[in-house]
DNA sequence: TATATTTGTGCAATCGTTCCCGACATACCG
DNA sequence: CGGTATGTCGGGAACGATTGCACAAATATA
């Protein structure tokens, strides 16, 4: 139904071959400007494209990146991919979002999916339930260009950019210490990912730092990253459970700071009398809620940017790269209402 | 550096010609199973993957679907795309999304772009700066499947789903009318979108059937949908400056709930107490605001779902379809403390 | 045994583009 | 006037996969 103009055609048009309209196209310079012109001219009234499928089979490469983040509605990604984007555009390479809700299964698909259209590279953020990234290696390994950033993989040697989550958990940590409260608890993402384990050790740093002794069972960590409301809940549950029960608790996302207050709504304990919160999220809606909560914000934009400069570097580069980076970017803390 | 395997190294390694191995991995009944098996499981060890774009260049076409929203981050639309993927996926579509910021220049270069990208097919919801459908007309014209979700075009002549925005603005303005509110103004998006259209008629409907006198200056566009801060600020504004202001709004959008959420909170101002909100919204964010506002939701999984599949059944059509059809889909009303 | 039929495989064209190579002109120099 | 530059252009192979056609070998039929 569809048919796009060709080289061919305009060839057939003009009277010329097809390298001639290619070259006029591409402003060879063994053209004459005569013909130059007319196949200009000619393209533009008919609208030429060059089919971008002809072009990737004769290149070997794709000119696009494929993007694997746990869910789009999440706004630390949803920014993130705006950064990507803006760079990506720039350059001229496209980019394919696919989500993995947090599922290793998912992320193996979509992982999948993404070397099988032939991206060009890899701008990969963990999945909640990824503990083993074996399906990634193999890529790698193969040659495949990709970027770290937010949830990164120790185990594959490439660029990392992260946001300082230790740092930025010690402050938010911190900040409820100072404000008064003793007993804070930890609710975060499942214990294997990097941000978990960077955040926890802020938390840790902080308590410590004012002698306050560290209780296992202030820390709950949910596999799927908050995916399932019932895990939220269990852990929220657990914690009131408890007969010393935490008067603070200190959260280590986004999906996670909005399951938590669902719970707190849903058994009508006010925030921050009856518990204090404080947390890692890139939403503006949660500042909308009165009164806010302290809330540690990621510059995701320009982790997007970073992550897409450095894949874009990686596959464009002449020889291998063999010295990797580890860029780690700076929070900040908003205060609210605390 | 990345060189995938292809047709022909199979053959090289096994001493075949590349169409007998083609022919084995297609499972045709001219191969003798012996050869087949062998095919088969060396491809498997190889892990073996056609490159799509030959595919792509050889059977003109892509597989792939292209998605245009305005963006991720709203809640609206991130249900719709996991709606989207769901069924694409399972047809064993790819899906490209690409966003607009509502901004018309966006959309007309992301159109470009897909179409050059040579999508089999287009979902669209319309940006809200978008009046001039002539770009997707053009396209529309010469062929390739388009259907229109949320944010319609009445001029193109093909498939439409959408929620009931009439019916789901009248029972929000309803609503608010029967809690005891009478001066109910209106923030919405740019006049020219369909859903504005609809929306404004439930709520004037609403209105009359009350026997409410309609006050123009009550109603008040942005004509960005709420991108831009100062819009939704200077109408807001404007409304509070009236010496009759009104005690309620009916918003017709998320991004616009949250913009106007903002200045209130920024001008001090309390819901429902000094000033009452009903308004269409997918976030499950928002519902946790304390009082929660009443809110309007749109099947935005099952319209993304639906959407898809009539897409795929046009592009997968053998012969022209001339017949269309506009589906629409009921929303909820979700009261709160109201 | 000779011929017809089935079965298995290879050749080559195709999709749209780029690019190496060679074919012409025209121009210039000795 | 013969030979070398130079400037323009076309022919054809290649990228990876599919597929109609041809053709060989194996089997069935007369």
């Amino acid at each position: 139904m569809f048919e796009p103009s060709t080289l061919k055609d305009i060839a057939k048009a003009l009277g010329l071959s097809t390298s001639t309209v290619s070259r006029a196209l591409r402003d060879t310079h063994e053209i004459s400007s005569r013909t130059k012109q007319l196949v200009m001219d000619y393209a533009k009234k008919i609208n030429y494209r060059p089919n971008p499928n002809a072009l990737s089979l004769k290149e070997r490469r794709s000119k696009s990146i494929g993007v694997l983040v746990s869910e789009v509605a999440n706004h630390y990604f949803s920014q993130a991919i705006n950064g990507i984007e803006s760079i990506a555009y720039d350059k001229g390479y496209h980019v394919i979002i696919t989500q993995t809700h947090e599922s290793y299964d998912r992320e193996k698909i979509n992982t999948e999916y993404l070397s099988s259209r032939s991206v060009d590279g890899l701008l990969i953020s963990l999945s909640a339930e990824t503990d083993d990234v074996a399906h990634l290696k193999y890529l790698h390994d193969k040659g495949l260009p990709m970027v770290f950033f937010d949830r990164v993989a120790e185990e594959i040697d490439t660029h990392q950019i992260v946001a300082n989550n230790e740092k930025g958990a010690f402050e938010a940590t911190s900040h409820l210490i100072e404000t008064g409260y003793r007993k804070i608890a930890h609710l975060t993402s499942s214990a294997h990912l990097s941000i978990s384990k960077e955040r926890l050790s802020g938390y840790s740093r902080a308590l410590a730092q004012h002698n306050i002794p560290i209780n296992e069972d202030y820390i709950k960590h949910c596999p799927h990253g908050g995916m399932f409301h019932e895990e939220v809940e269990t852990a929220i549950q657990e914690l009131l459970d408890m007969k010393d029960k935490p008067d603070a608790i200190f959260v280590a996302g986004d999906r996670l700071s909005i399951g938590c207050l669902m719970v707190f709504k849903k058994l009508n304990i006010k925030v921050p009398e009856d518990m204090a919160i404080a947390g890692f999220s890139n939403s503006d809606v949660l500042d909308l809620m009165s009164p806010s909560l302290t809330s540690i914000r990621q510059p995701a934009f320009e982790i997007g940017q970073i992550a897409t400069e450095m894949l874009i570097n990686l596959i464009e580069s002449r020889y291998p790269v063999t010295e990797f980076e580890k860029k780690v970017l700076d929070t900040s803390l908003f205060i609210r209402n605390t």
